[in-house]
RNA sequence: GGGGACGUAGGUUAGCUUGGUAUACUGCCAGUCUCGGGUGCUGGAGAUCAUGGGUUCAAGUCCCAUCGUCCCCA
């Protein structure tokens, strides 16, 4: 690497992929790994996962949800009981076929997702109407193979998230799950990763396989592309049946109990270093950066630099009372110009300066990351930082907000839409609601439906953008990941 | 599904046309000087040139095969 190229090189704008990648590796979230598909998740990186399982960890504890873990390894015997679940999997599913030397008779599957699994434990644990409902999330990984077009985060072989699996004694009682679960992952990418979604739900053709119908949440990219940013699928009674999930009700009759299952994944992470990043590097919002506040001490001699670290530790000290995550830079032989350039390009939201001149006038230089506004604040006042982190939280939600409405427009004419959909962003258009329409505007243009948006999913005043018919819903189209 | 790029030190790479002791930068280590936007100097460690085979007195370089990774388009 030549001393040009230790920042970013490229511009977000001008090459959005390479800068994607360079961010990732050069922010030290992940590295690649020595298999093709698979990254490796550096300290500062898992940090921002610890902080969103934390986070979910609390809601779903409210929601009388608990934490389970299950194996990775399914047999295939149970992975095809549910056939069109399979069907939907196998092509990307790896297989363990032997063990040392012996192969193995029921090859064993590294699980794709865990229904099959999980609902093959719950058959068992589930006899009476006591026993409803069972709310049981696992945080791990899945597997599935990507065989092309990986790409840190967003589309790996192995990827971390949650998958929830809930059992109800009734219909609606398990759709409201699924509802109570969205608001939980909007209201948390909203409020942690200052990014907006819209929620509603899939099409038949995208939505999972098994599932009755999902609901999902989809957020448009600064490079115009959508991202799923996490599903929440009524199962009905499509797994129960198979695997025997039955409880005997007040009444003392058997029935099948009614499934929910959920999940989002490190793809947020992903999402959240598209959405905020800028030509310096990462920006982090406050609330899931590992370093809330950077402080880089500047000192001539020895001598000064004792008394400016002493001050930046009083610092520290009072700002981690207040619940802060402050570091000190104190790395010797490193100018304050190389440390700027360092926190920067790993997006810590907040930078103090502490020299010499700060000292004579018990004041300190305030740099804010994500608007590179630079500000003298009064050593005394130091506490008051926890507001400015709120309102930079809350400037780049605003930001982001106003970048999404910018890039969702409206289109009526087919034309028009194809005209318009290689620049990007979202569209929302009539539909009549039949597949083949939405098969042929993917052929035509390769967008597809990303949501249903729920206040839009009976909108009839329209005609459907592709075959002019009545339209039975408005949907959001665009290009994804 | 289609196309492209590549594999040499931790990272980025030169060398391949014309076969002959392995380049540089960065990073790392030690010392020294600095320090308000990517610091100067001195010294040092670090490489079975992806793997296997072939041609040759001699292969990073030529030939054959294999493996692997990344990127782009649909």
């Amino acid at each position: 690497m030549s001393k040009e190229d230790v920042g970013i090189t490229v511009s977000k704008e001008e090459d959005f992929s390479e800068w994607y990648t360079q961010v990732v590796l050069k922010a030290k979230l992940a590295d690649y790994a020595p298999v093709k598909g698979l990254i490796v998740l550096r300290p500062d990186g898992y940090s921002i996962w610890e902080s969103l399982r934390n986070t979910f960890d609390k809601k779903f504890s409210k929601s009388g949800i608990r934490n389970g873990f299950l194996p990775v390894l399914i047999p295939e015997s149970l992975l095809g009981k549910e056939q069109k679940h399979f069907a939907g999997f196998n092509p990307e599913v790896f297989w363990v076929t032997h063990s040392g030397e012996n192969e193995i008779g029921d090859r064993l599957a590294l699980r794709p997702t865990s229904e099959t699994l999980a609902y093959t434990l719950y058959s068992k644990w589930i006899q009476s109407w006591r026993d409803l409902p069972l709310k049981i999330n696992f945080w791990n990984t899945a597997l599935r193979a990507e065989i092309k077009a990986t790409k840190p985060f967003l589309r790996t072989s192995e990827f971390l998230w949650q998958e929830g699996h809930t059992v109800h004694a009734t219909k609606e009682e398990a759709e409201e799950e699924v509802m109570k679960i969205l608001e939980i992952y909007k209201t948390t990418v909203e409020e942690e990763l200052a990014i907006p979604v819209v929620t509603g739900k899939k099409s038949e053709k995208e939505k999972f396989v098994g599932a009755v119908y999902t609901t999902t949440m989809e957020s448009i990219m600064p490079d115009g592309k959508a991202l799923q940013m996490g599903t929440s699928h009524f199962l009905g009674q499509n797994f129960s049946i198979p695997f025997e999930v039955k409880f005997a009700d007040k009444d003392n009759i058997e029935h099948f109990a009614w499934q929910t299952s959920w999940g989002v994944s490190w793809r947020l992470i992903g999402a959240m270093i598209m959405m905020h990043g800028d030509e310096k590097g990462l920006v982090l919002p406050p609330k899931v950066a590992p370093i809330q506040i950077v402080i880089v001490p500047i000192y001539k001699s020895d001598e000064i630099r004792q008394k400016i670290l002493q001050k930046a530790c009083e610092i520290k000290n009072t700002l981690e009372a207040a619940d802060l995550r402050v570091h000190i830079d104190d790395r010797i032989g490193l100018t304050p110009g190389y440390k700027f350039n360092d926190w920067e390009l790993k997006g810590i939201p907040v930078r103090m300066e502490i020299g010499p001149k700060d000292l004579e006038k018990n004041s300190i230089v305030v740099v804010k990351r994500h608007n590179k506004e630079k500000t003298s604040m009064s050593i005394t006042d130091v506490t008051t930082i926890s507001q400015v982190l709120n309102n930079i939280q809350k400037e780049m939600l605003d930001k982001a907000k106003e970048q999404s409405v910018k890039s969702t427009a409206e289109v009526l004419e087919y034309s028009d839409f194809k005209a318009r959909i290689g620049n990007g962003g979202f569209f929302k258009a009539f539909w009549c609601g039949k597949q083949e329409c939405e098969e042929k505007v993917k052929e035509d243009t390769s967008a597809d439906i990303r949501v249903i948006p729920f206040e839009s999913e009976e909108d009839n005043s329209g005609r459907c953008i592709y075959c002019m018919e009545q339209s039975k819903a408005k949907p959001i189209f665009a290009r994804g990941y």
